[in-house]
DNA sequence: AGCACGCCGACT
DNA sequence: GTCGGCGTGCTC
């Protein structure tokens, strides 16, 4: 006689109970696991949940337990993925249903896709196949395939770095975790580097490994030149954008060890992946890491995580390190490779700070209004010698910090190391005033500039609104290509998009910060950064480290070693010169303070020195890495609402805390974008010299929120709230 | 989170 | 007299 099996299964509900349900061996042909995906009846209905128990008696009377209805064509989570799951569920205080259940593909949460047999299954599973099948089943061979990029073609420097992590591998065989941060600017040839170590890790039979990369249109191409690195192993691709069925199958393959690399983006990091050796974070100061909904992961942290419970070997690669990397590299807890050639022998760009307090920079023409002379002169000659040139310019979405026109004097709390934020009318009152986002202090706007007595006060980064739309009439004959965030994200559009750019149909290209990722723009010697002052002066103290970033990646488009040949090619001999000179590409930047310190070291292309000196910053400020952050936000039908919801929660919450825990709760605010959908947002801060201590005071706090609440909606006033570790945005 | 049950207002 | 508001409680 079979005893009676009881397993507990975990549901995307915000609750933070599971559901026992009886499990018949004989009916599901399976005994229960662990980790396995079940369709289960719930309520009226059924639901899918994971198994993450299994014992023999339930507290609940047997009359109330329902059976386990079905199971999953496939083998159950594995028992380390599960444990990332946990670690995930609690790091980021959200149930583990609500982290397990979203990680799952939606094709698999359809229990009508579960009928097909597992042989049907795996020939269907979305992975590249190796090259040579293909090439059978075309019956042709291709010559544009790529052979693989072997060590031998890589620089020494190159070859040097790939020796280093590849000895990772001998010396620390018992204990085979390492952080290697693989640190160099753009086309020093990182790629090829990770590439060739992840080849001598997949020589293992059946090992698997992942790459993350940040955003899905820097997918295409990276997946060509893995593709083309991988003749003969089979690859997944994992993104958000892929169709429901295509995703599915990559996880499929993925998860059953068919899929030798899994190539994704954030999502991917808590894909199954039984046999996974090694894991390659590219770009990892990215901010797209980052999830902002749901469980709020960084992708980045937990596959370091991941890294260190399944002892392998990770690589974070990076032109612009996070500040959390670098420094850890500094406290030798990462180990550091770094490339300093360009790996095709281009040279740097020259960076050019156009100083707009100078009269003598300012537009005389009525036509480029909006352009600073200096870079309109660039312009005019960069068109004439038949190159291209990118614009970039600053999108909506930036809270505004009030700035002095005549003394360059910026809205700065008295307290924190933050800007204060110009809030309209009737936001927080009647009068436009001036708020903290850190600590919630809020001050009346000043008549004129408390430094110089100016009342020529503007928020920063107004009037660029409408440069797209003038650009193009400064220069009618010019060939003028508009790129967005939106075109940019839609596969299709942004890929003739490069080809127009490429093929050299386009002057001028003009676009959001977003254009500069990813993609190689070959022709472009000239690029100008309209604005950049929106971006650095913010009420997020993590601004200048994004705009630095920015910045050098873009600094690293312009100066792209091929572009030389096609601007010999386009010019005549007598100009070709000059344009020699000029090979490196120029960078103009217009700015209110050059003096900066982004501008000082981004001239000098030292990122080192940056990060040195932000660290410094934050050490003295105490924000982190030197100090751990979290966001408990809160969405309601009015701003007074939203913010009395969490004025009682603070209350609450300091009378809950215990001396011992040095714990800074600042007073709530209104979020720079207040009102979305018809709902005004707010926020609190909190703030721990430990980790730890964040962890139990957030644990307290969830406890406290769902106490009050119907799922995450208060009882009182039906206050919308969720917690946030770790924020990458304040 | 859904979804049902349940007790008070303006209405075909 | 009912249709329907959303407050409270449950889902194995």
């Amino acid at each position: 006689m079979t005893s009676q099996l009881i397993v507990q299964v975990a549901v995307d509900k915000p609750l933070r109970q599971f559901f026992d349900y009886a499990w018949s061996v004989e009916q599901l042909g399976r005994k229960p696991a662990i980790g396995q995906i079940v369709e289960v009846p719930f309520g009226r209905g059924s639901l899918i949940g994971v198994v993450v128990q299994v014992s023999n008696h339930s507290k609940l009377e047997p009359s109330k337990l329902k059976a386990v209805a079905q199971l999953a064509p496939f083998p159950a989570l594995d028992k380390s993925l599960m444990q990332l799951m946990a670690f995930t569920s609690n790091y980021y205080i959200h149930g583990l249903g609500e982290t397990l259940l979203p990680s799952i593909p939606q094709y698999w949460k359809k229990p009508k896709n579960w009928l097909k047999q597992q042989s049907a299954l795996a020939e269907e599973a979305a992975i590249s196949q190796p090259l040579h099948d293909q090439q059978i089943e075309n019956g042709s061979k291709s010559k544009s395939l790529k052979t693989p990029i072997l060590s031998d073609a890589l620089n020494p420097e190159q070859a040097a770095a790939l020796k280093k992590l590849k000895s990772k591998k001998q010396t620390n065989s018992a204990n085979g975790f390492s952080v290697t941060l693989l640190q160099g600017r753009t086309g020093s040839g990182k790629t090829a580097v990770f590439l060739n170590w992840l080849a001598s890790i997949l020589v293992e039979k059946n090992a698997q490994v992942l790459i993350l990369v940040p955003e899905i249109n820097l997918t295409p191409q990276l997946e060509r030149s893995v593709r083309a690195h991988f003749p003969s192993h089979t690859m997944a691709v994992l993104h958000s954008a892929l169709p429901e069925k295509k995703r599915g199958m990559a996880w499929y393959a993925a998860q059953t060890g068919r899929a030798q690399i899994i190539l994704g983006t954030r999502l991917a990091v808590l894909t199954p992946i039984p046999n996974l050796k090694a894991i390659v974070v590219d770009e990892e100061h990215d901010a797209s890491y980052k999830q902002q909904e749901g469980t709020r992961y960084s992708a980045r942290d937990l596959a370091v995580w991941r890294a260190h419970q399944q002892q392998i070997a990770i690589v974070l690669s990076s032109a612009t390190p996070s500040l959390e990397t670098w420094l850890a590299v500094q406290n030798g807890r990462y180990e550091l490779i770094k490339l300093n050639q360009r790996a095709q022998g281009g040279t740097m760009p020259e960076v050019c700070l156009i100083d707009l307090n100078d009269k003598n920079n300012q537009s005389t023409s009525t036509k480029k209004i909006h352009l600073s002379k200096p870079l309109a002169n660039a312009i005019d000659a960069n068109l004439q010698k038949k190159q291209q040139s990118l614009v970039l310019i600053n999108r909506r979405g930036y809270a505004p910090v009030l700035s002095c026109l005549s003394c360059g004097w910026l809205s700065q709390c008295p307290q924190c190391s933050a800007y204060l934020v110009l809030h309209k009318p009737g936001v927080i009152t009647a009068k436009p005033v001036l708020s903290c986002h850190h600590c919630g202090l809020v001050k009346p706007v000043p008549r004129s500039c408390p430094s110089c007595g100016d009342v020529d006060l503007r928020p920063i980064g107004q009037g660029t609104q409408k440069i797209e739309d003038t650009i193009g009439l400064a220069w009618p004959a010019a060939r003028v290509l508009r790129i967005d965030a939106d075109s940019s994200r839609r596969g299709r559009g942004a890929e003739q998009m490069m080809q127009a750019i490429h093929a050299g149909e386009v002057d001028i290209i003009i676009g959001t910060q977003m254009i500069a990722k990813g993609h190689d723009y070959q022709n472009i010697s000239l690029v100008g950064v309209l604005d950049a002052d929106a971006r650095l002066y913010s009420h997020d103290f993590r601004a200048p480290e994004r705009l630095f970033a920015q910045l050098i990646q873009v600094a690293g488009r312009a100066g792209r070693a091929d572009r030389a040949e096609s601007a010999y090619l386009e010019v005549s001999p007598k100009d070709a010169l000059s344009t020699a000179a000029n090979i490196g590409g120029i960078i103009y930047i217009e700015t209110r303070h050059p003096e900066a310190a982004v501008f000082q070291f981004l001239i000098q292309h030292d990122v080192d020195g940056f990060l040195a000196h932000l660290a410094i910053e934050r050490e003295e400020a105490q924000l982190p890495p030197f100090s751990f952050q979290a966001l408990i936000h809160a969405e309601g039908k009015s701003l007074s609402k939203a913010l009395e919801f969490l004025i009682e929660l603070k209350q609450e919450i300091v009378s809950n805390l215990l001396p011992e825990q040095k714990i800074t709760i600042y007073d709530p605010v209104a979020k720079s974008m207040v009102r979305i959908a018809g709902s005004d947002r707010a926020q609190l801060v909190i703030e721990a010299t430990h980790r730890n201590q964040l962890q139990v005071v957030l644990d307290q706090i969830d406890g406290l929120l769902r106490a009050q609440s119907q799922g995450r909606i208060s009882k009182k006033d039906k206050i919308r709230w969720s917690i946030e570790r770790d924020p990458a945005l304040i």
